[in-house]
RNA sequence: GCUCCCGUGGUGUAGUCCGGCCCAUCAUCUCGGCCUUUCGAGCCGAAUACCCGGGUUCAAAUCCCGGCGGGAGCACCA
């Protein structure tokens, strides 16, 4: 019985260290991730994933996934695949993987249940009067009606008509959010999954106090905005007589200048504002991906956020910081240049470039190139901009130059100090810069990028950057 | 309006339950310096915080009361 999911090798990267509480258990833990299947994750959703995963490895516990897909107006059929996808690249496979849509027998066993317990009923109300009733703390007619009337109404509900199944609680709650819930309701739109064989589905709340306790869930980690739901789900573990799973809840994270609703961002793709689910302003997972982001720097950053109720904003430049720390030793070196501005080299012989790949580690090897005398060199206009006639600047790895006439000087191989030192190319290739915030720069890449296809690079005074066939993705400074 | 949660530097975090070891930890950011054929990395240093007001106490970031501020929920969405 006791699964023991291999727990994965978790390197003690840099900030991640300081590591999280561990949880209040008597036993196996029993974690899950419950998303709606509308689109891919997106960063707001990997804290989810990031602190339930890093529980899973601490408690040598299980992870769920859950597809919460009891809405068939809302789901994406393409999203269940999206997001198992997602969770592997974060390194947080689920060792278990659960449709909702898949379980309504169950929950329609539990609905039944509740009502010959007299601890709901089917309400033929109207929506709006049924919660006006509410708000005054008073009972609409059908809440007193007997369980074995109730349960034939519920199965009529599951055939024909209109109706809802409601949870009671206590109409005297202080908090108005608390007083009776819905539990399932009518939806007649098709299933993606299901198609029509259904038209009484569960709502969130009532669905999922069901499959956490039926899937022995131990620990529902999630956020704050849930609190409420949390006291409602209550309910119906107490009408059932169900033990409590432990609830904690972490508090909201607030994500500057990032668009994370799924519907708008679905809105933006279907007008070509953007690209698809990974265009690089986008903080979906799989644009943050396909930018050169490490899944392992996500991971990290949110488990030094922690667990705490607290609101939080969450710091692009920190989770950079962590990202940066993981790309920095791997990424091979190159020239970029930006707005080339053209040069004609001076110089009584043809020079050798000795660019090394990295510069703290030389077994990665070096760029190698020939500039004959003639050649055309490009420069960052901005840098050209910075200079005045006869002033010395150092080409990279290759020579010194005075500015001259328009054109570059020879001025040395050997660097002279305080001379500024600037990127530059001679053969290369075009290659646009794309930047998160939607500009896009023109410049010239040096050869060695041909091969580079797919890797996270540093552009030399530029910064990280992922490249594509013809193009590359700003990742940050 | 009602209900619930939270409030440590720019950002995040440790400490708050069990008051003293906290003139408050760590990371990141910022600013200097060193180093470097990148404005990357590395090294050294600096600056910046306990929301406010009372109270209890020899002693409060930590306990109590009252304000103020932020957030969430009050869906036949998840």
């Amino acid at each position: 019985m006791a699964q023991a999911p291999a727990p994965e090798p978790r390197k003690a990267t840099g900030s991640g260290r300081s590591g999280l509480p561990p949880l209040e258990t008597d036993g196996p833990v029993v974690l899950r991730f419950a998303p709606g299947p509308s689109g891919p994750l997106h960063l707001g959703h990997s804290r989810a994933v990031a602190l339930n995963s890093a529980y899973r490895g601490l408690h040598n516990g299980k992870l769920i996934l859950r597809l919460e897909d009891t809405n068939p107006a809302a789901v994406d059929p393409v999203a269940y695949g999206l997001i198992a996808a997602d969770m592997e690249w974060l390194g947080a496979t689920p060792d278990e993987t659960v449709v909702q849509s898949d379980r309504l027998e169950i929950y329609c066993g539990d609905a039944r249940e509740l009502l010959s317990r007299d601890a709901a009923y089917v309400c033929h109300c109207d929506a709006e009067k049924w919660r006006e009733l509410k708000r005054h703390n008073t009972a609409c007619p059908c809440r007193g009606g007997k369980p074995a009337a109730q349960l034939v109404a519920f199965e009529a509900l599951l055939s024909g008509g209109d109706g809802i199944i409601v949870v009671k609680t206590d109409l005297e709650d202080r908090n108005p959010a608390l007083r009776d819930f819905v539990a399932m309701r009518v939806v007649e739109t098709p299933h993606p999954r299901q198609g029509d064989t259904w038209r009484l589905w569960p709502t969130y709340n009532f669905a999922v106090a069901v499959d956490d306790y039926r899937l022995g869930v131990t620990h529902v980690l999630r956020g704050k905005d849930h609190l409420n739901n949390t006291l409602r789900q209550q309910w119906v573990y107490r009408h059932l007589g169900w033990d409590e799973p432990r609830f904690i809840h972490y508090g909201l994270v607030s994500i500057p200048d990032a668009l994370l609703k799924t519907t708008t961002i679905r809105g933006g793709i279907a007008s070509s504002e953007y690209s698809g689910w990974d265009d690089p302003q986008l903080a979906t997972l799989v644009a943050l991906r396909r930018r050169g982001y490490q899944p392992q720097a996500i991971m990290d950053y949110w488990v030094t956020v922690g667990v705490k109720e607290v609101d939080i904003t969450l710091s692009w430049q920190n989770l950079e910081a962590a990202n940066r720390a993981l790309v920095e030793p791997e990424a091979r070196r190159l020239f970029w240049v930006p707005e080339p501005f053209e040069l004609t080299l001076d110089a009584p012989q043809p020079l050798e470039k000795h660019a090394p790949f990295h510069p703290d580690r030389a077994e990665m090897g070096e760029r190698r190139e020939t500039v004959e005398p003639g050649a055309t060199i490009v420069l960052p206009a901005a840098d050209v901009a910075q200079l005045a006639e006869g002033d010395l600047l150092r080409l990279k790895n290759l020579c010194n130059c005075r500015l001259r006439d328009g054109r570059l000087e020879h001025a040395g191989d050997d660097p002279v100090k305080g001379v500024p030192i600037v990127q530059w190319c001679a053969a290369g290739a075009p290659l646009q810069l794309l930047r998160p915030n939607g500009s896009q720069t023109d410049g010239i890449v040096e050869p060695a990028a041909a091969e580079m296809e797919g890797e996270v690079v540093q552009f030399e005074r530029v910064g990280f950057v992922r490249l594509e066939r013809s193009q590359a993705l700003f990742l940050h400074r």
